[in-house]
DNA sequence: ACGATCACTGTAACCGCTTACATACGGAAT
DNA sequence: ATTCCGTATGTAAGCGGTTACAGTGATCGT
């Protein structure tokens, strides 16, 4: 019943006594109006609740303190908390985030930053530098900020946080060499217009060269995120001759779909095979035995992903790119053999 | 370099030789206008890439075509999964989704909620009914259309889209007793301002008095959500004289927790201990042994909510309450006993 | 042939806020 | 006292859409 319409900067000006421009002033910039006037306004302000429209705002400063990310997916919790944390940095600077997922999929991902850019965003987060250029180019038009996060712009210009995907995976690549293993396998995410997943391999393919050894079709396999998936993969790896000892997965998802397979197959996890992931999730550790992963510092990523867009924002140039190392976190899935 | 502003409607109506006024009904009511005069504006569109200025049209039409949802945390994956589908739903109809998170407290929410309603948004999707009635008197006073997710209303006239978290907790508990435990203790999420936590235990209460069990402070712990939390709470429970020898979780991370502690403590799950949880979670499905849960329709829930928003945003009222059926899955990690 | 009716389209007011510019005021310098 | 200057405030023109209302032809009935 009580559906009277919100109060507007006219009602503050008139209670206060003042013009709507020294009103709009005790927001915007206080200093500019004396202590006395400003009491007066604030005290109307609150008598009436009175919060500007935020339409209104966005249209007369073309701008809308908003940012927007699109993440490849909600339901998986890698993104889940780097974006948390994003969003704790943002909301100090009193920037709202706006999340789209694409699924995985870069059209989906094109077609929501075209919806995030038409609601006026002030910046955008991305995942990953591995998109169609015609995406690099609608947001160039724009002229809008941009960062990248969990990269480290090996192929791209644009300002990125994160790691060295490549690095990383080479790094338990070697570990898992350095147990003695000798046929290894991997189960990668899908490595199409994923950069970290192809990086990944990469990295995992470096080490092997280095030691006489071949990732190739016979040993590698690729997945969606999935538990599913991670099964199916190693399913057709034991179903191949040369039976590896070893699976290096791209993500920890995908290992636990592969221990859960091995269960099935009566492996038992490290025993009869080795297993390790990536991201370092909380999964990893509850799994029995608990996951040998790649630890990637997620809140810091985010944080100072904030903390760039909002510099770039604020005119100051994108500076230099930050590179966040990655440490390997041995646990129970990984054993020596031989 | 390439930094001219994007056109308005007006450069469009001017490329179109037509009025501003044709080109806006073009695009909100497209039978309004001769089809020779909508194709050539079209084109006009087309060509300059004209997107309308998201600020402006709030302005004019006081409405954003924005939702708002506040969830107690992205970081797991419980909302995010029903989150999604809220998500998919809304694009359908055109509508942006826009998502904070209050960490579990009722005072942050109230916050969020107040950001969320200052940009304007067309609704609000909140998790649960308990919250302070301020909260709900804020959101009333602008008569903004809310639904409720996860609940299904016992304690508010506010429409809820959820299923009964007392009479799924009570099922899973009359199953464990079927199975002949009688020293039973539950870890429960904190029930403070948490309605689902709360009616979990009722609901395990419930099933125990009947059986003629008592859950008191002895054989309940509440703990937040995480593994750590729930490891510590096991190690409480086991540190008392009657120690359970099933135990009744609120969630399936706290589960998770307590099987990752119970392992740590020497017991065996299902031999020593059975454990069950409640979400379903993927996470449910990894463990060994795999998780004992309550099998939530999350995406359903979405569906239905994001439905009933757009319903009622539309003029329609409200409707009835819709309450899913909870499904039991019963799996490794309990056991028969006695 | 003429007015009535209908289907489109144009004009311009308005949505609520910001801000360039004009104005008013008080005090310091002359 | 007059001029000048700086500070605080007011006035009003946008910002880019939507839409009530007015206007314009074309069509139709008589």
């Amino acid at each position: 019943m009580n559906e009277r319409r919100p109060p507007k900067i006219e009602d503050v000006a008139r209670r206060a006594g003042v013009s709507t421009a020294t009103v709009s002033r005790c927001l915007n910039s206080p200093d500019a109006v004396r202590a006395k006037t400003r009491s007066l306004v604030e005290a109307a302000i609150s008598e009436l609740g009175y919060t500007p429209h935020f339409g209104a705002r966005a249209l007369a400063l073309n701008r809308t303190y908003t940012i927007g990310a699109v993440i490849p997916t909600m339901e998986n919790a890698i993104f889940a908390r780097g974006l948390q944390a994003v969003q704790e940095r943002l909301s100090e600077a009193g920037t709202t985030l706006l999340l789209a997922s694409s699924g995985y999929d870069p059209e989906q991902e094109s077609k929501q930053i075209r919806t995030l850019m038409q609601r006026g965003v002030d910046g955008l987060l991305l995942i990953g530098e591995a998109r169609p250029a015609s995406t690099y180019e609608m947001v160039e038009a724009r002229s809008l900020p941009i960062v990248l996060v969990w990269c480290n712009g090996e192929t791209t210009a644009h300002p990125c946080v994160g790691f060295d995907n490549r690095a990383a995976a080479r790094d338990m690549a070697r570990l898992v060499l350095d147990h003695g293993h000798q046929r290894i396998a991997m189960v990668a995410g899908i490595t199409a217009w994923n950069d970290r997943a192809a990086r990944r391999v990469e990295g995992v393919r470096d080490a092997m060269s280095a030691a006489g050894l071949a990732l190739d079709d016979g040993n590698l396999e690729e997945a969606e995120y999935s538990l599913e998936a991670g099964g199916r993969a190693l399913r057709n790896l034991m179903s191949r001759p040369a039976k590896p000892t070893a699976v290096i997965c791209g993500n920890d998802v995908l290992a636990a779909g592969v221990m859960k397979a091995a269960r099935e197959l009566g492996l038992s996890v490290p025993e009869d095979l080795s297993v390790t992931g990536f991201d370092n999730i909380e999964l990893a550790s509850v799994l029995d035995p608990a996951l040998t992963t790649v630890h990637v510092p997620h809140r810091r990523m985010g944080w100072t992903a904030a903390d760039k867009l909002l510099e770039i924002q604020s005119g100051s140039g994108p500076g230099a790119n930050t590179t966040f190392n990655t440490d390997l976190v041995v646990r129970g899935s990984l054993k020596r053999v031989g």
